[in-house]
RNA sequence: GCGGUCGUAGUUAAGUUGGUUAUAACGCCGGCCUGUCAAGCCGGAGGCCGCCGGUUCAAGUCCGGUCGACCGCGCCA
């Protein structure tokens, strides 16, 4: 190695020891016959004192970001100690300087905020100057725990391909030209699930694997088009035997990276429903309270319409949020403009109503019995505010929950150190899609259910699936079910969703076969590893926690891809382009 | 596919009702400086105002389009 020790570790205790450190020079400092230099690597940075007046010279033609080795005795800063870094107490005393490699200037001034653009463009800079390299490093910790809880469970590490049948259902498929079947393409996966499936049936029992995934929709600052999947699936296991697999991985994993974290002796549980009509959402957030409220029974029988009619008609409902010690400090303005907020997710209107000194006000109290006032007021505590939905339940549901997620970021009551977990059960497994004008599968139509209720005639929407979610600090950071193992199931969910007996064939025809030479019960998980280390390390961009990510137009600024191909490589494919696109290299 | 915000030296920003040579800080280059800590002081270079078009005597500024970045909606089993 050219170093002995890196840049973060001396201190007092190596005084007098003979040192090479290497890292990149990140400043210097001048003073005539004396020469300071910072030199850093992502271990930490050392301060390196130049007295010898030839040395000095060398250095002085040395700039930022220039790579040195630096060899030295490591002396006591006395009076010039510092505690702005942790080896602040002592400085190397250079014998010998080399230069390894020079540096052009940075792009970027790395020390003030810079536009996401640069910063992609120079990612590699980004990492060795940022936040980002901790987060890269606490990545691949999360990785690590993840692999050592699982190999210690007897699961073995099993690849599956990355080039694959196209399959309808789900996100859009990136596709790759095949060049020996001209007019073929590859679907990348979005997950390995039929795989996983499949190796289940090869009798593997237990498998996991760390695995890329890729959907060619549209991005966010959550979402991007290829992403890392924890993915896990056991045979003979029911719904509580993968649950409490996946919740001790990662019980194990935050507190290996948190280790002060507090988190509850077992995740709570609450089905689909409960978690639409607590927190509007099947994803909550109960890192805070502020739940919704049902108020269909307080006005079912008002003389104001809007809310009477929501409060009876079984498709709507009136839904509520109390927003504690704040009536007095909402400005008719604000309101307006949580309005307009609860507006864009459909709802006509949001109504409020405030507490002060005993007294209710608001513009619709004089629609309002006596009876009602007092069941109202008995809701609110003092300079409290609930505000109101009354809408379809789908938009009352959705727009409260918004709302509330709002305004608990608003108000800034969010403990942002807590780990809040929780598990979603009782999904519904049919969903109907208005836009198709068919059923859905709500998770994958490879996820078991209750069929006999199918078979006695209930409705689709009622029907359970075995499928659960597990959900921390708001985010669904990992989903699974129970499958189906038996074929007739099987096909009874593809005439559900409408898919044809020659179209289920001709996509899923393997998977269908399989599943008749002794498919045991099964069943899995899969967990997003860039959400799982957002939520751990309370970081808001998935980009932050991707070492090359792409933009939320899935470009890569660094090697500008996607690029053109020249028509050699199209010809090769087969392939011939319907419109001359611009260059966009 | 839709909506919002933004785009001016290498970087981050300022730029007034449209009006002389487009500012500043940091960085860069040159010089000074014996204990700095984002060192300091003096001097200098550096611009397709994203791109295309329009209005105007005159456009960084107004209008239309387009490209790109970010945020959100739709979408993401």
């Amino acid at each position: 190695m050219l170093r002995t020790h890196n840049c973060g570790e001396l201190s007092l205790d190596k005084l007098g020891v003979s040192v090479k450190l290497c890292g990149w020079i990140t400043h210097k400092r001048e003073f005539g016959p004396i020469l300071f230099l910072m030199i850093s690597d992502r271990y930490g940075m050392t301060q390196v004192v130049i007295n010898d007046p030839t040395l000095v010279e060398k250095c002085k033609k040395m700039s930022a970001e220039d790579v040195i080795q630096v060899q030295g005795i490591v002396i006591d800063r006395n009076e010039n100690r510092t505690d702005k870094y942790p080896t602040g107490a002592i400085e190397v005393e250079a014998k010998e300087v080399t230069l390894l490699n020079s540096s052009k200037p940075m792009p970027y001034d790395h020390n003030k905020e810079a536009s996401d653009t640069i910063k992609l463009k120079y990612r590699y800079l980004d990492i060795r100057k940022s936040r980002i390299r901790d987060i890269l490093a606490a990545r691949g910790k999360v990785t690590a725990l993840v692999r050592n809880n699982l190999e210690k469970n007897g699961f073995l590490d099993i690849e599956t391909p990355v080039l694959n049948k196209s399959t309808p259902e789900g996100a859009r498929d990136f596709l790759v030209p095949s060049r020996m079947w001209k007019g073929s393409f590859y679907a990348l996966p979005q997950s390995p699930q039929i795989f996983k499936q499949l190796l289940m049936i090869a009798g593997m029992d237990r498998y996991y694997q760390v695995v890329k995934c890729f959907r060619d929709e549209d991005f966010r600052s959550d979402r991007q088009p290829e992403f890392t999947q924890i993915d896990i699936e056991m045979s003979f296991a029911e719904e509580s035997d993968v649950m409490e697999l996946a919740e001790n991985m990662i019980k194990e994993v935050i507190s290996g990276m948190k280790p002060d974290a507090v988190l509850p002796g077992s995740f709570p549980m609450i089905s689909y429903n409960e978690a639409m009509e607590r927190f509007g959402t099947d994803a909550p957030d109960t890192r805070y309270g502020m739940e919704l409220i049902t108020l269909d029974d307080i006005f079912k029988n008002s003389s104001f319409n809007a809310f009477a009619n929501a409060a009876k008609e079984s498709s709507m409902s009136v839904k509520g949020v109390i927003v504690e010690g704040k009536a007095d400090s909402f400005s008719r303005n604000e309101i307006k403009k949580m309005e307009t907020a609860v507006q864009g997710d459909g709802a006509k209107g949001l109504a409020f109503i405030k507490k002060i000194n005993g007294e209710l006000e608001s513009p619709l109290l004089k629609f309002f019995s006596e009876n009602e006032i007092n069941e109202i007021s008995s809701v609110i505590p003092e300079n409290g505010i609930l505000f109101i939905v009354a809408d379809n339940r789908s938009i009352a549901l959705k727009s409260m929950g918004n709302f509330r997620k709002r305004m608990a970021s608003e108000l800034d009551i969010i403990d942002k150190t807590a780990i809040s977990p929780l598990w979603v059960i009782d999904f519904p497994a049919f969903e109907f899609s208005e836009e198709n004008n068919r059923w859905v599968a709500t998770h994958h139509p490879f996820t078991d259910f209750d069929i006999d209720a199918v078979e006695s005639g209930a409705d689709l929407s009622q029907i359970s699936s075995r499928a659960y979610d597990m959900v921390i600090n708001g985010h669904e950071v990992g989903g699974g079910s129970i499958r189906i193992h038996n074929i007739e199931k099987q096909k009874k969910v593809f005439s559900i969703l409408g898919i044809g007996e020659k179209e289920a064939e001709e996509k899923f025809g393997f998977l269908l076969e399989a599943l008749q030479f002794g498919a045991p019960p099964h069943g899995g998980i899969a967990f997003g590893l860039d959400r799982l280390v957002m939520v751990i390390l309370g970081v808001d961009a998935i980009r932050d926690v991707i070492a090359f990510p792409k933009t939320t137009s899935a470009s890569c600024l660094m090697s500008s891809a996607p690029s053109t191909v020249t028509t050699d490589q199209l010809d090769e494919l087969g392939i011939k382009l319907t419109e001359k696109n611009n260059d966009n290299n």
